[in-house]
RNA sequence: GGGCGCGUAGCUCAGUGGUAGAGCACACCCUUCACACGGGUGGGGUCGCAAGUUCAAUCCUUGCCGCGCCCA
């Protein structure tokens, strides 16, 4: 052992050192080790939800992040990973009422002073649990300065913003039809509508003409919107109707008995039942455009439903007050039954219903007419297009640009106005008559108002949505002209789930072009979703959710990310599995017995950063390893391939680090590692540590620790490998040989029956340049892997032999008594046919003018030094069968 | 209806215009002094189907089939 190594426990036990090296890291700053001169990496997290708990997404998305961040922070950057939570509007004051609720108690029996005290105590106590879960990840956020959108300067910014976009007319109030939850009694955006198919029924009535000349046919899956239908609109090129509008017929409402005129409206399908359709301004999207064209101002649409969805009176009176104040479904019920009584139903059909359900309240939606606050999307969303297409900001991967610009193109009006108590309120006051003044203080609103106006502030907070998507500068300082704002805007990267790219992402992108003139970040990245190992959606209801403090648990933090990174590959979802998690597990636990190996064998420490100077070709061959695996995975983080960087990793560190260069290093019992094998060894762990932390981050900083001091250089601000050394083809092709001999010979005694560990005697009559140099140089290596107790530079002794082959150099092995020849010949002849068929296509290919004319000159080239190759595969083989006779 | 994506070994997934790989699983061998969460050696694929482009298609194009997501 080296003098500063500490030895290593036996087995890999994920949790203790996990805690340790977490806090380690936490205490002592080195999430964001001052850099001040450097060159600034940023990121910026989605902020969870201060409600929420870590699920399987989290862990996906911020596995990802942490891995770019721990990699810029190893290459030297000033990184900065802000991190925060968001105050979820809906979200978190559902959570509080429901704790009131337990004790009987209620919201509205508290003013609003009172309740926003009660939250701000629920989130002292019980927000926040996903940021202690994140740090079980491992992620190297910036703790010290965790934001909350509901921050006094967060709130400023907040504040401005709804300001300055109203001053310049992109914010403003209308009446219009908003997604209204009748459960959560609020508005919500037309984003946070999910629609749903559900079963349900298409009514057709009859509706009077007014003048008792005759009737009208509609159909309805909503009846009960008839206690406020205004007109009945048909095709203006529908003939069945032409005279009706001609004579301006209208229709005398069942019920109600509101007469109402029949339109003409291009919305009426004359394909669809009758060709007439009910119009309903007040209470559907596309009624509510009819009845605008049809000349009747919002103000005047008829409004049938209270705020929970029961039934009100309309302004015209009209509506029975039998049903006055029932629910908005047994309202659907009991027209209906009136209908059917009036003998006006005609029939009902069975149909499946695309129906709007809110996504957090889970209740039908209902379009209800109110006064909001709307943001002007279409106006917002210029910036970025522009920013996207002309590259400003990169979309990774590139198939979403289509989707972000086809909603971009087709944006809506945002509404940002909720019937919340927990948010920003909005600032806006109202004067006695209604008028509006938008100010960042009251006192500037009563300024604008004018002395002695009294004025009360708009009771309605904003979409939490609004605060968030100031995320990228409102984090860092702004409205104020800070020194991170200037050096950490724009972002350099984000990293999101594709299902908030609208939410989140692209308003993000409207809202920093808008204020900061300048992008929020340089790149998008966007993942798929972490799917159950059935590949159906996680969620709670189908119970299939996997927690991933759970796997955390089975299989430590170091393997559940570095499956994160290794299954995120572009543009797909990830498919929960257990084996490949334990598989990662197992990667760990395999690194950790090769240090334990390198330590007994005094492997410690490196010392530098450049390789060291080696003369053997096995230490020449392995820094040359390090050196392409370096540049491997730099152009996979480069292009955020994670799973390329995670294999690359992976296979170095397993397939030629464990299984062959230790292996070629071992010394014979009794002996020990010359002093350059050791060096190079200890550069090589080292190096790996660092390429590997920011996927492993726990277990390589043990070990790291573990292999010994480095002046106080602790893993997490190491730095990124710079070997300053090439790949040496000759010590290459030596360790190749040597390894394609060592595998031949095992094929080849596995295959005859021969104890693997079997040490033998092999005789090569001519051997190729390589194969005297290797045999001068690697004695020990042949003797050890190759398992060749002597090797005899003679032609072998005529007999039964096994014969293998390594590059063009011929082993013949005698095993007089030994050896099955009927089963070396089989084997051999196997050998051959796959040679011979492999020159059969090359030759077919060759003899093709057509191909040597047309193919690409490096291909024929190939396919020629193959050809050669396999047709003295093929010789030698023949040759070995005929010595066997 | 519009858009996007997927279909490659038993399973989970990479991949490339020059005849296909990984992990797990499977079979056989190895209780070798880092590791059985290990080592070694294997078996296994008409790359969804069809047509086209090409000297050459799993890869590019089109159509079809199946699955998923988003929007209307």
């Amino acid at each position: 052992m080296n003098d500063t190594a500490s030895p290593l426990d036996t087995t890999f036990d994920p949790a203790a050192i996990e805690a340790r090296w977490y806090a380690h890291w936490e205490e002592n700053g080195l999430f964001r080790p001052a850099r001040a001169d450097a060159e600034p990496f940023t990121i910026v997290n989605p902020p969870p939800n201060v409600t929420g708990s870590l699920h399987i997404g989290h862990a996906l998305d911020n596995t990802l992040q942490d891995i770019m961040v721990r990699y810029e922070r190893l290459r030297g950057k000033d990184t900065l990973w802000v991190v925060g939570m968001d105050h979820a509007g809906i979200a978190t004051q559902m959570v509080v009422e429901r704790e009131l609720e337990k004790s009987g108690d209620k919201r509205t029996n508290h003013s609003r002073e009172e309740f926003i005290a009660k939250v701000w105590d629920w989130k002292a106590e019980s927000g926040g649990t996903i940021t202690r879960q994140l740090r079980r990840l491992g992620c190297s956020m910036d703790w010290s300065r965790e934001q909350f959108t509901m921050d006094p300067h967060f709130t400023r910014a907040v504040v401005k913003v709804f300001v300055d976009l109203h001053e310049k007319g992109l914010i403003y109030r209308d009446k219009r039809l908003v997604n209204w939850d009748p459960k959560l009694k609020t508005a919500i955006s037309d984003l946070e509508v999910e629609t749903r198919d559900v079963n349900g029924q298409f009514w057709h009535f009859t509706y009077p003409l007014a003048d008792g000349s005759g009737q009208v046919s509609v159909a309805t899956t909503r009846p009960e919107t008839m206690l406020a239908d205004m007109a009945v609109a048909v095709h203006p090129d529908d003939p069945r109707y032409a005279e009706l509008l001609k004579n301006k017929a209208k229709v005398r409402l069942p019920i109600t008995g509101r007469e109402v005129p029949i339109v003409a409206d291009e919305h009426a399908d004359p394909e669809l039942g009758s060709g007439a359709v009910k119009i309903t301004p007040g209470h559907d999207f596309n009624d509510f455009e009819v009845g605008k064209r049809a000349g009747i101002a919002a103000a005047d649409m008829l409004n049938m439903l209270d705020a929970e969805g029961h039934v009100v009176q309309t302004a015209d009176r009209l509506v029975p007050d039998e049903l006055i104040g029932m629910d908005r479904f047994a309202a659907r019920k009991r027209i209906v039954e009136m209908m059917d009584d009036a003998g006006l139903l005609e029939r009902t059909e069975d149909r499946v219903i695309a129906t709007p359900f809110g996504d957090r309240g889970g209740v039908v939606i209902e379009p209800w007419l109110t006064d909001q606050w709307y943001v002007d999307a279409e106006a917002l969303a210029e910036a970025p297009m522009r920013a996207v297409r002309d590259g400003r900001i990169e979309i990774i991967p590139k198939s979403w640009e289509k989707t972000f610009f086809n909603w971009m193109e087709n944006i809506q009006p945002w509404c940002v106005s909720r019937q919340l108590w927990w948010g920003h309120q909005i600032p806006a006051w109202f004067d006695e008559n209604g008028n509006v003044f938008v100010a960042e203080s009251q006192a500037e609103a009563q300024a604008q108002a004018g002395e002695g106006v009294s004025l009360t502030q708009d009771p309605d907070v904003l979409d939490t949505w609004f605060s968030s998507a100031l995320w990228p500068f409102a984090t860092l300082g702004w409205p104020d002209e800070t020194a991170m704002l200037a050096k950490h805007y724009p972002n350099d990267l984000l990293i999101s789930g594709f299902d908030i790219l609208f939410f989140w992402d692209a308003r993000m992108a409207m809202q920093g072009l808008q204020f900061m003139d300048e992008v929020p970040w340089k790149r998008l990245y966007l993942h798929g979703l972490v799917r159950a190992a059935d590949g159906r959606k996680m969620s709670k209801s189908k119970g299939n959710v996997v927690d991933p403090l759970g796997l955390i648990d089975r299989f430590g933090a170091d393997a559940l990310r570095f499956f994160m990174a290794a299954m995120e590959s572009q543009g797909r979802d990830v498919k929960m599995d257990e084996s490949r998690l334990e598989g990662y597990r197992n990667f760990a636990t395999k690194l950790w017995n090769a240090t334990r190996f390198c330590q007994s064998h005094g492997i410690g420490a490196s010392q530098q950063i450049a390789a060291p100077r080696a003369t053997s070709a096995i230490n020449r061959w392995i820094i040359g390893e390090v050196v392409d695996t370096l540049a491997a995975l730099d152009a996979a983080l480069a292009e955020l391939r994670f799973d390329a960087a995670a294999n690359t990793i992976y296979h170095f560190v397993w397939d030629r680090f464990c299984d062959w260069y230790l292996e070629l290093i071992k010394p014979a019992q009794g002996s020990t590692i010359d002093e350059e094998t050791r060096k190079v060894a200890g550069w090589v762990l080292d190096q790996i540590y660092v390429m590997l932390h920011p996927f492993m981050p726990f277990i390589t900083e043990e070990l790291w620790s573990k292999q010994g001091t480095r002046a106080d250089y602790p893993l997490i601000t190491a730095r990124w490998p710079e070997p300053a050394a090439q790949v040496d083809a000759g010590a290459k092709r030596q360790v190749d040989w040597l390894i394609g001999l060592t595998g031949a010979l095992r094929a080849a005694k596995n295959e005859l029956g021969i104890p693997p560990g079997a040490k033998l005697e092999a005789y090569v009559a001519a051997p190729s340049d390589l194969a005297r140099i290797i045999m001068a140089e690697n004695r020990a290596a042949l003797e050890r892997l190759a398992r060749l107790s002597e090797i005899h530079v003679l032609a072998a002794p005529e007999g039964p032999a096994m014969q293998v082959m390594a590059g063009s150099d011929v082993f013949v092995i005698p095993l007089e008594g030994v050896i099955d020849i009927a089963a070396e010949k089989a084997r051999l002849n196997k050998a051959l046919r796959n040679a011979e068929k492999e020159v059969g296509n090359l030759a077919k290919r060759l003899e093709n003018p057509k191909f040597v004319e047309k193919a690409k000159p490096e291909a024929v080239e190939k396919a020629k030094a193959d050809m050669e190759q396999h047709v003295s595969e093929a010789d030698r083989l023949r040759s070995a069968l005929a010595r066997l006779g």
